[in-house]
RNA sequence: GCCCAGGUAGCUCAGUCGGUAGAGCAAGGGACUGAAAAUCCCUGUGUCGGCGGUUCGAUUCCGUCCCUGGGCA
């Protein structure tokens, strides 16, 4: 069995909901074995739950599910440390002759999967203490030089307040004394967005979710208010009662960055906050449709009226 | 009714000592290879509340009316 489901879609477009139908239809109707594995980047850890809309266990129940829970806040992970779990559970899945589900939003993660990512070594202690030594004391300049010299492709190629990507580019040419361009170049001509040939011998049927914009904003309004009346800020208290500090990487994404400012009085009231929430969804949503939009080959469904066709679609995956 | 303070981009506001205006947020578009729910880039014409007056020229000055706050009655 190679068979891979892959199921995406932007924010609280109905990923979960859809993944488990898909999952009951396959055990029930098909009496095969199905597992969903996750790609959304915060389901991975095992502290936040309200603010990542994580599956419940009732909603998991009855079905396997991997790669949520794996990792504690304290130290985040990162896509290459997903491809490296990601892989060796869908290999063992496959070999137990399940049907993988692999599911989530995180299309820069689902595209490392598929895809591949260069060669470069996490880079030493040296390194990066010098990197962050030179950041501190003289900014992005000497980043800006090193690549001038050493990779002035990758000057072009980004934006000079890109500083993230700069710095990461003189990491990669430090630990391996090679040009990142260079690997970007050649995964270039591959068609990074072409899930039509990937690195691995697996059968894939994609499934993206979207629908209507102005339904779409209504439901992630709804949502925003459910995780606060689900206890998001309790969430946060406890997080903080058990010795987080609350600066941790994942928890400066969306919800949680505006419900520790909410809890540092940044906002007037609840209302405010959930506003906020909403807002920032929705630009989420927008770049990952961004994301999604260059990938092919994908079928589209609407997640409210197309269940029935989607559920058709799987049948006719699993019997070819 | 009177006295203040305001009415400028979807919102909050800046500004023009008279030459038709700009920030933040929102919105739209895009990028993306060990932070990705992160990070970064591009896009700003709007009867400057209405009507008159002065002026070569008014959003800017004057008058008047309307609207919104706040105060006094």
């Amino acid at each position: 069995m190679n068979k891979l489901i892959v199921l995406t879609g932007p924010t609280a477009s109905g990923k979960t909901k859809t993944s488990i139908n898909i999952a009951k239809k396959i055990q029930d109707e098909f009496k095969q074995k199905a597992a969903i594995v996750n790609f959304d980047s915060l389901l991975f850890y095992k502290e936040i739950s309200i603010g990542t809309a994580k599956p419940t266990m009732e909603e998991r129940a009855g079905i396997e599910h991997h790669m949520i829970d794996i990792e504690s806040i304290k130290s985040p992970m990162n896509a290459a440390q997903f491809i490296k779990i990601g892989e060796k559970i869908i290999l063992e899945l496959m070999q137990e002759n399940k049907v993988v589900i692999l599911v989530g939003g995180s299309a820069f993660y689902l595209r490392a999967l598929l895809k591949g990512m260069y060669e470069s070594p996490t880079p030493s202690l040296e390194i990066k203490e010098k990197l962050d030594q030179w950041y501190k004391e003289k900014g992005i300049a000497p980043f800006l030089e090193h690549l001038k010299k050493n990779d002035p492709q990758s000057l072009i190629n980004l934006h000079e307040n890109d500083h993230y990507r700069l710095m990461r580019a003189v990491e990669h040419f430090e630990s391996t004394g090679t040009k990142i361009s260079d690997q970007k170049k050649e995964l270039d001509e591959q068609n990074p967005y072409d899930f039509s040939s990937i690195i691995h011998p697996w059968n894939i049927l994609h499934i993206y979710l979207d629908l209507p914009k102005d339904e779409h904003f209504e439901i992630i309004t709804k949502r925003t208010k459910e995780m606060f009346a689900q206890g998001l800020m309790q969430e946060i208290e406890s997080l903080q009662k058990a010795g987080f500090s609350l600066t941790e990487k994942p928890l400066a994404s969306i919800g949680y960055k505006e419900a520790i400012e909410f809890k540092n009085g940044q906002f007037e009231n609840a209302e405010q906050c959930i506003e906020r929430i909403s807002i920032s969804t929705r630009q989420l949503a927008k770049s990952q449709r961004t994301f999604f939009n260059k990938i092919t080959p994908k079928e589209s469904f609407n997640p409210i009226h197309d269940q029935g066709k989607i559920m058709d679609r799987v049948a006719t995956f699993i019997r070819e």
